[in-house]
DNA sequence: TTGAAAGCGTTACCAT
DNA sequence: ATGGTAACGCTTTCAA
């Protein structure tokens, strides 16, 4: 079925037809109703492809993840849903696997598919500035406007949605600090990444506000891993000189920490204070209630998709980074008794 | 930049530039070579939508998922993922919200794309006649192959890619008999559902078949939530008369028995058996090893899109209809000392 | 080996 | 209020 096929059937000409489906211009309501019936009897579909063609405007929307199988992102990705009916958006979804090179394909696809937008976090840190720059020679070529989310990049061009790492951390260990600890420790996330050493900063500059010394003993340098942060824990348990409170730098950390904990027996909240980065809900389910410092993941979908939005009505708005805000959830793991 | 700008800058025909990029006929090598050239001079990427509606085809493929920010879904979603690639695919995801009315906006939307197929988890399980025609008529308008995934309905038109329900619940089941108990019992899914209704049968089965009776008071009706799962395991706990053996049927049910088991200190495996359908990772990793029946996820999404691909270029293929095997998993729980 | 031209299914502008 | 027609950017067939 095409446009004119309906046409001829109800004896109008394809003009008339496209304006009743797409409700423009005048049409007097006898043909309207009599081209409506045709639609609904035919099951008449308009093609998406030819429409995009001659609006020379599609209404895709491109999105390049790293890791669909992470809760974060599939989190991420259940916000931006939200805001995709009411906008009229169709997504096109894309994960790289972290792979550079899958990125890569995945950016000239979307530029060929003419997306209206995309919203990505980059596979990689693109930490020295070759890559960098090979990273802005990709984005570059989609030729559409682009959302970077969570992750950083060295990026003077793009709007970004990121979360407010430092000062995540900072009220993190602050918490810490007013439960009453002296000895206060970390375990870290990977440093060659900016979140991580932003998480780690928030942290120092809590302890020096306050006055708490920071001691190299108990700062544990993780990566983001449940197995390294299991590891470390259990060698700070073990070692006969654990500090009172510790920070986990994110969810799998946490994770890690509860499970050496568990082998272990200290009793969290009891033995040790704990206050995390990010809410891992399960380990509420299962009793083990962390304190936190945390966002909302799919509120950040929504904003970035928001922004988006924003600049593709609006090419010349000012660029816009959004730091999405910590909510401190205390549960009282965070004290030691 | 379209082909025929690429033309012009070349000094050939836009015939000639098409013969370029797609490979296809003869070209002579200067002449490609000058083509090429100008390609990537002019950074030019060729419109899929032009192409699309010049080949009568496109190279989407529409996935209807439930609830994209649920664990089971976003394995399925990496699995397909995995597969896009060598294929040439792009994916266009909705996420319905078990919604009917958006599910069958995402359907309307797939068919005006034109997409070479379709694989879906119905937004609901149908059961009246009337919705179950409803879905078929919704799917019908598509007007292109499609594999229903993971939920059943009434359905003698469509491949399908199914989780052997009556068998991994009749394998736990057995598992509890051989771990030498008498008295088991279940806590079962939504029994208005399909695959909550498989997997009773097949426990109800293997009792039979091994002789063991089956108490009406062991059965616990749940409805595959963490929350109603937890509140039947703790009645079960403080009724003073549990069984020896219980068999969870689904991932959520398995949580929220070993939360009620964690605040009534009832050891796992020591003062009941428990073997659950599904694997909960996070449950292993916070030591609580469950046994269980269960499948590779990421491997259903890859069988889907196979039988897709299989579909479309052999429409008349006869009706597949896969059921994924389950995987017997014994750690230990299914005992009671 | 290359080019010209028709066609894909729409929209949008200009007539009527 | 309606119709005719060019245009969107590509592929494909037929000629040369």
């Amino acid at each position: 079925m095409t446009i004119n096929e309906v046409a001829k059937l109800a004896n109008v000409s394809k003009s008339t037809v496209s304006r009743v489906i797409n409700k423009t211009g005048y049409v007097n309501e006898e043909t309207r109703i009599r081209v409506e019936k045709v639609i609904k009897e035919t099951n008449y579909s308009p093609s998406s492809l030819a429409r995009g063609l001659s609006k020379k405007e599609t209404n895709y929307i491109g999105i390049v993840i790293p890791e669909i199988d992470n809760e974060f992102f599939s989190e991420i990705l259940s916000g931006i849903n939200e805001r995709l009916d009411e906008n009229d958006l169709t997504m096109i979804c894309c994960d790289t696997n972290n792979n550079g090179k899958r990125e890569q394909k995945a950016l000239q696809m979307l530029a060929q598919q003419r997306v209206k937008g995309v919203i990505i976090t980059p596979a990689e840190e693109y930490q020295d500035s070759d890559s960098n720059l090979s990273l802005r020679a990709k984005l570059k070529k989609v030729n559409a406007p682009i959302v970077i989310l969570d992750r950083h990049f060295n990026n003077t061009q793009w709007d970004g949605v990121f979360y407010d790492n430092f000062n995540s951390a900072y009220a993190a260990a602050e918490a810490l600090i007013h439960a009453g600890h002296k000895k206060i420790g970390i375990i870290t996330g990977d440093l060659t990444l900016q979140i991580a050493r932003e998480r780690f900063e928030g942290f120092k500059q809590a302890l020096e506000d306050y006055g708490v010394p920071m001691l190299e003993k108990y700062i544990y340098k993780g990566n983001f891993g449940i197995q390294k942060a299991f590891e470390l824990s259990k060698k700070m348990f073990e070692s006969g000189d654990m500090p009172d409170g510790i920070l986990t730098s994110n969810n799998r950390t946490s994770i890690g920490f509860v499970k050496a904990a568990k082998d272990c027996n200290i009793r969290i909240g009891v033995d040790i204070g704990v206050v995390g980065i990010d809410h891992v809900e399960m380990l509420d389910i299962l009793g083990y209630e962390l304190s936190c410092a945390t966002r909302n993941t799919r509120e950040m979908g929504k904003i970035a998709l928001d922004i988006l939005m924003e600049r593709i009505s609006n090419p010349k708005m000012g660029r816009k980074i959004i730091i999405v805000p910590y909510e401190l959830h205390l549960k009282g793991s965070e004290k030691k008794q």
